[in-house]
DNA sequence: AGCCGAGCTTGGAACGTTTCACAACGCACC
DNA sequence: GGTGCGTTGTGAAACGTTCCAAGCTCGGCT
């Protein structure tokens, strides 16, 4: 009762076992009577290969997996959508496995991965923890840590995350602001304090005062909107006149709030946001955001990978750093969107 | 040179290779002293147990996945949150599938699934062909059809897309619209027609115009600012006053474009979405939309899956059907959003 | 007729686990 | 001093594949 398998289908069909696997992985080695009637047999008994056993015998299993910091951030669904194009043509699954910002999730997802034998990881970690990153490359699971540096003995694919915060920061003080709130969090993400710093290095170098850091437990709308609430309840003498947001989540939930409680955007309070998700753009008011090449860091990651996968002997670990780009749209500029006045 | 199996810890700390097994799956049965020795072994090789194997061997893989029909849509990803966090309390990993609206994407991760076996499979299905889910259900794994109804043999959880279009026309209706557009495709997509074909009756029953339908290929957001290029070319006696979207993407895409070529929402265009994802209503005009429990679609899937998987004897199918419910917001309201003026 | 090689098929070893019947040991008890 | 029991540890079978050496059957060639 249980499901068929090749020795069944031997016997169903009056074949050897070993005849079953040649119709399946060598078929040219079978006469065409016994193919066919080994492929009726498959059909009639409904056999599904079992990849366990195929895999326990030395094949590999062509697959890899994207562990994500959280998939409802659709910047990191972009980045996979990249990695999965070329895993796919390379002929391999990919698995997406949500971390949900929450590094005990990921800790575990990484265990079983590596007892599955994937292929590869591709990680955007949570913590700054590389103790476990590093035992996993040791015992021959390549890692490619995705949107964050690494050291030099693991390839990464980021984007330049303290010139992002430093473009981010600088374009507000052109604008003339001069309290300047940072929203994000946990401090444990490196894109965080990256950006942070990025952004507290272009406040130091005009010389204006310190950032107003709010700091929140999560990267999402939710915690975006909290932010909100907590600027707009400070005296408006005392409130900042921008926030630079740490991601385009926030940034959304941010600007949401602060209309809803009577905050023009960018008038009283203009908001810079991080990533350019595809949202940004349509955004209430449409949101200033520092774009990363999101597909192309997808791509060269899962290359990356690839590329260590298959050949692990002579490989070199790659830290490639692309640069991010400031996209200036409305939440950020006095001009009136439109002329509906 | 390759991973160390548990012969090697055996070896390593002088014990039989059951012995280890017992170590990692029955502790209590192995005195202290040796227990300790094993373990240190396990640490001094870096030995990982070897899934494959371990699964070949009776086990199971206590694993569930989910084939999306599109990871950058963020409905999918609420749906996906909610299903997880069910499989985490069941001690069950869950893989994400990015089908990526295609087809026979789709179809090779079930085929890859159903040969790692897997306990289960959640899928949001790209086309209509019930065969394949059929056939993988006859052959032992069990299968959840997520946000689309599903014949008696099969678990669904859905939300009734005919009601849904039903109410996104007549809330059009009521607001005084005559010439109305759906925005949506492929037809292959069940929550397509299901949505259209509620429209259509709700205008039947009002005697209305039919609906002008815009065919997309996909339900994104560049699919849906193609279709408000294409609503923005037509001349204003001919335009439609208002759209209803098979989706939050197309409308957000439609909603951009249609104000950048100048139309004004919702005075010149009403718009209306479905799913009520997130940042439905942190859009430019806040969008109206037809809102979906995401997460308890989610749960609910996987709760019944996991029933099924447990005990496949005595289970009875279940389609659950939850109800959509309109959230009005700007973009089909008449009223000024906000005193500016 | 005998031999050869081509074409096809076979059977069994190996992969790394888990499980289970059983062996070995020490100890208490009669 | 044997018996019986509880505690630990052992070794081999089994899971479902793939791979490979070896076998079989033919027809053609010398």
């Amino acid at each position: 009762m249980s499901a068929p398998s090749m020795k069944d289908v031997a016997a169903h069909a009056g074949v050897a076992v070993g005849t079953v696997s040649n119709v399946l992985n060598h078929p040219e080695l079978v006469a065409e009577r016994t193919r066919k009637r080994v492929q009726t047999a498959i059909a009639q008994l409904g056999f599904v290969r079992n990849e366990s056993a195929r895999q326990l015998r030395g094949g590999t299993s062509r697959t890899l997996a994207y562990v994500v910091l959280d998939t409802r951030n659709p910047f990191f669904t972009d980045v996979a959508a990249g990695a999965q194009q070329v895993a796919e043509e390379a002929g391999l699954a990919m698995y997406l496995c949500d971390g949900g910002e929450n590094s005990a999730r990921q800790a575990r997802y990484l265990d079983l991965l590596e007892q599955q034998r994937v292929e590869g990881i591709l990680i955007t970690p949570v913590d700054a923890d590389d103790s476990r990153l590093a035992a996993l490359a040791r015992r021959g699971t390549p890692v490619v840590v995705v949107d964050r540096g690494a050291g030099p003995d693991r390839c990464s694919v980021s984007v330049d995350d303290v010139l992002g915060g430093d473009l981010a920061a600088s374009h507000l003080l052109d604008a003339g602001h001069r309290r300047i709130a940072f929203v994000g969090g946990p401090r444990s993400i490196g894109q965080v304090t990256d950006r942070l710093t990025g952004a507290e290095q272009a406040l130091t170098r005009a010389g204006a005062e310190p950032l107003t850091v709010l700091e929140t437990t999560r990267l999402d709308v939710a915690e975006g909107r909290r932010a909100g609430e907590r600027l707009a309840g400070l005296p408006a003498s005392r409130r900042p006149t921008a926030a630079f947001c740490a991601n385009d989540m926030l940034a959304l939930g941010l600007l949401q709030q602060a209309v809803r409680l009577g905050l023009r955007v960018p008038q009283d309070l203009a908001i810079v946001g991080y990533d350019d998700i595809e949202f940004a753009a349509a955004a209430a008011v449409p949101l200033t955001s520092v774009s990363q090449p999101r597909q192309l860091l997808g791509r060269t990651a899962a290359e990356l990978l690839l590329a260590e996968a298959r050949h692990p002997e002579g490989h070199v670990h790659q830290q490639r750093v692309f640069e991010p780009e400031l996209v200036v749209r409305e939440s950020t500029s006095m001009r009136r969107p439109d002329g509906v006045a």
